[in-house]
DNA sequence: AGAATACATTTGTACCAACAAATATTGTTT
DNA sequence: AAACAATATTTGTTGGTACAAATGTATTCT
């Protein structure tokens, strides 16, 4: 389907605004594919996120911060999503004894068990589109995209 | 920059995985840019969109699942987008009278206004990242978006 | 030491997304 | 016609984003 037809417009769009228009709605269709396979765990793609984040770190503790700096969306409010994992008990908070102005957060052994019963379900979901391509295009689409997004000095 | 050092990942990540991380990726530094270009007219990408497919129609009204069919985001809630144009006076809304149950929405001539000195502005924001790609290179990105988000049965 | 500055996080507000439930209208069935 | 189903939109709620202001802590400057 091209974005043509997803948008129903009547005319032939130029390459670039095509670009904007695949990309956003690639992105579109991939995030509500991603929330359906979080739904029945109750989270949410951003939370997932950063609990995938907190894996990463290897029980090292790790602040508000660092994590901002590893998500995609850099500008979300980490604080409430902390706090939703929290509830949840899927991280711990505690202030930094170093710099009292940092804090420290850690993945919980329950955050740990939740995913890896989501592993499995993150992977079949990556191949799910990505079976559509074969190797060298899904290295040449990386790196276009890479490309495309350089931002010139 | 690489997907890799955008998220300060220390492990090299597999293809299909690096496709999901590139297009949510560049759909936010995209999105991002975006705003900034609406935010001097107090207008959300959202409503922008809106009004673009308003003005597609060329004074025929549209319903509100019209509007959402051709909207990137199918589940955005269009009943409070149009409610946000309406106070700025720049669409109407009014219901259909051969069908009680639609809502018949229009661009107004100060909503035409707008688009029209946003225009440039929106091109300009195309070529932005596209000139970062040739010809062969922004139809191949294009395609090869198209291909990866196939469903197939 | 005290003031100013920088850093790290939290909080408030407005807007949008996702989803379900509610409301209103039209079409269909019996 | 009454009951039921289908269609179109609205409303309520929760979660997230964007941005600015506020808070608390550490560092630097004089």
């Amino acid at each position: 389907m091209t974005i043509e037809q997803v948008i129903k417009s009547n005319v032939q769009l130029d390459d670039a605004k095509k670009i904007i228009l695949n990309v956003l709605y690639t992105q579109n269709v991939i995030a509500e594919k991603f929330s359906d396979v979080m739904k029945p765990f109750d989270l949410s793609s951003e939370q997932y996120n950063v609990l995938r984040i907190l894996r990463g770190q290897h029980q090292n503790p790790i602040n508000m911060c660092d994590i901002q700096e590893r998500m995609i969306a850099k500008s979300s409010n980490t604080t409430r999503l902390i706090d939703k994992l929290l509830l949840k008990k899927l991280v711990t908070r505690q202030v930094c004894k170093i710099n009292r102005r940092k804090i420290e957060i850690k993945i919980t052994s329950l955050g740990l068990e939740l995913l890896q019963k989501l592993d499995p379900k993150v992977i079949k979901h990556e191949q799910f589109f990505a079976q559509n391509l074969n190797l060298s295009e899904k290295q040449q689409l990386n790196s276009l995209l890479e490309k495309y997004r350089t931002i010139k000095l």
